[in-house]
DNA sequence: TTTTATTAGTCAAACTGCTTGACCAACTTA
DNA sequence: TAAGTTGGTCAAGCAGTTTGACTAATAAAA
């Protein structure tokens, strides 16, 4: 049984959530803006590096989003030459999304700044506070619908 | 020192913690639609349920956003009567908002079914987990520029 | 084989949330 | 008095998303 703490400690960590969310958006936020880029080009990027071969459907339910949402950003990263497609051996209707070369090293370095923050609370916060986080997360987000489909 | 956990793994974590913020902000997302509100909406009812008498300079701090962005949904918020505005006895100029009774009822509403959420995810991770996942946001939010300014 | 369902893509219209920029009014401080 | 601060407003614009309607290619079911 985990101890109830008072309302006002649990709106602290909800505060605490709400801006440790933003400050992991913050830096990516503005190194894709200097391209022309906005965060849901890295939602696909991300998507694309942890799911190789990931579907347009399948990344469509990780996000959460209709197919008209990412439409014209998947279409830029595309034409910018950091997604190619080909289409999928065993179905012919379905693409699969990978990263180009060009579109690994973007994702990487986008990557790299979040894991710069994450290892740095990582470190303040000790070992067992970082087994800990990773553990309500994974169980907070099973908890959501939108996870990667069984397909 | 933390123990670096291999790329593939950190992107794991990143995945959950994107998935665990949204279903975080999906149930009060759904209620407050039901009204005809947005999630700004919350995140102002929020702030004033944590901070009673916050400035708007404060709020804006607290959300990261300009003023333009608070300015027709807090208005809504004490046109509909949820939020009240006294001027601050020791400086004209600044208004404290405060929660009406009727804001106070929706904030909680929206507060209970986050706290539900989060209460069922520590529940399966447990009481060290819960400990361990507070610790690393807290620090991870510290690393952001908005918290609550020293005034 | 014909029909139905699935996957992907597109166009259009609309709305929300946010931005920058330009102001104004009230008040405080130097 | 002059300058700075807090709050508020209007306007224009952009990005991200939605719903709705439709097409095309392919696969699966009848």
């Amino acid at each position: 049984m985990i101890s109830l703490p008072e309302s006002f400690v649990l709106r602290d960590a909800m505060k605490a959530f709400f801006h440790a969310y933003q400050a992991f958006t913050d830096k990516p936020d503005e190194m894709l803006a200097r391209r022309g880029l906005a965060r849901v080009h890295h939602r696909i990027l991300f998507f694309v590096a942890l799911h190789p071969a990931l579907s347009v459907k399948d990344l469509l339910a990780c996000l959460d989003v209709t197919k008209q949402a990412i439409n014209i950003p998947l279409r830029q990263l595309i034409e910018m030459g950091l997604i190619a497609t080909d289409t999928a051996s065993h179905d012919k209707r379905v693409k699969e999304l990978r990263l180009t070369e060009e579109g690994r090293k973007l994702e990487d370095a986008l990557h790299r700044e979040q894991a710069r923050l994450l290892m740095q609370a990582f470190a303040e916060a000790g070992q067992d506070a970082t087994e800990g986080w990773l553990k309500v997360n994974q169980a907070m987000s099973l908890l959501s619908k939108s996870d990667i489909p069984r397909s």
